[in-house]
DNA sequence: GAATCTTAAATTGTCGACAATATTGACGCC
DNA sequence: GGCGTCAATATTGTCGACAATTTAAGATTC
């Protein structure tokens, strides 16, 4: 299992506790261990958490800020559960902001940088050859891939809006629902064209195919969707 | 003064003390009036507004969130303080974020909508024909337009990275800075081609417009710093 | 029996106080 | 005289408790 919990911008050692126990929540939201829809009860996750509810009300508001969970005041914070219309929306930010980071990710990104992205597929194209590897393994390969380039963006706006809340979410929808792809083969060679677009430092190439890409998995997904809908009909 | 803070997405009544804390803090450091790169005193603020340091560290999350301030571990938030790099990463999530929004505003406004911005376009040709509002007036005016177009594309999680982050941080900039971008006629006329692209459902041509709409004033931005650069170098 | 009002319990919002860390200033040393 | 060390101060992080609001249950009425 690759890591993505990685804080990506704030490379200082997590100090306080405020950012552990956000860091805690965020982990078990995404991977779906606390449900979707639950209500976060303060009073039982500070018993359970060991910690001050100050504290833990102050990471429930960072966990806000991500949108993994919605508030309402005098309610109380429940998990954001992604309704498809939303998953849409996200791919329609992703599409024009990752677009961007790979046309600056050609512009900036280390020579160095690029091979070892060529590396990266490499072996996600042997894991995928054996496909002993679940599913699971080449959505997170997957966004491994995005992951690198948006930091070869070197824009910290965009690596902060798509690090830190974006990929979160996409991340729990995974969780949520289980949305295997069936485009590992394609989003593969597409992911190549990508690398070869950026290594010959065309942005305006790297951001058509880029877009292209996120584009193919959006109109994917819509499809599942309404496939889904149609039998729920039924 | 056009009013700019008006929650956007929740519509409910400001309830809760953090809330308005959070507003009020927010209002002034965009308008300069709590001067960027200042630090923020929680015992200080925290007596000044009259509120529990409790509530007043919820509001600064928020506006930590929201990009307004910087925070460092046991050392305390500091209001932002925008480079000009960072102003010019703003611009590039702008040009992709915006260029998006015009896209889907294309699909998803209705035709009184549609309406409704000419009006406003033309309200903001007249101001620019009278002459007598500074060039404050028009600059507000330039966002009030984006604003609505971003609206307009029915996207909610666009809405809310714009709306409620970047366009603050935008204004902050004005503040800070003079920038007066002598680009308000050009821009004029540019507004309005995209609205003829939106209300023609032209959504590729929409998101075109826009984003050679902003990559023109991010590029007339990188000038004046460079011209700034330079008279500060000799 | 269903609906509404009333009341009790639980949860969230807010507060003041204590503990841990960082900053300031004084003191001594090179 | 400048620099490092150490104590005193101030600020941030964390905690438990009180007040306000919501939620739930129970009684009352039609």
């Amino acid at each position: 299992m690759t890591k993505h919990n990685k804080p990506s911008v704030s490379p200082s050692n997590v100090t306080t506790l405020t950012d552990r126990v956000f860091q805690t929540l965020a982990a078990q939201i995404v991977e779906g261990k606390i449900p979707a829809g639950s209500k976060i009860s303060e009073p039982e996750l500070s018993k359970r958490l060991n910690v001050s509810r100050a504290s833990l009300r102050e990471a429930i508001g960072r966990l806000e800020a991500c949108n993994l969970v919605t508030r309402k005041a005098n309610v109380g914070a429940r998990v954001a559960e992604l309704s498809s219309e939303q998953l849409i929306e996200i791919y329609h930010v992703r599409e024009a902001l990752e677009g961007m980071a790979a046309r600056q990710a050609a512009e900036n990104m280390s020579a160095k940088e690029v091979e070892e992205l060529r590396a990266l597929l490499r072996h996600h194209g042997d894991e995928f050859q054996r496909a002993d590897g679940t599913a699971y393994y080449q959505e997170d390969g997957d966004l491994d891939f995005h992951y690198r380039i948006v930091q070869g963006s070197y824009n910290q706006r965009l690596i902060d809006l798509l690090c830190n809340d974006l990929y979160h979410q996409v991340r729990m929808y995974r969780y949520q629902f289980g949305m295997t792809s069936r485009r590992a083969e394609p989003a593969l060679i597409e992911h190549g064209h990508i690398i070869d677009a950026i290594a010959d430092r065309d942005g305006e190439m790297a951001e058509l195919l880029m877009r292209r890409h996120i584009r193919a998995s959006r109109l994917n997904v819509e499809r599942l969707l309404e496939q889904r809908g149609e039998s729920s009909h039924g």
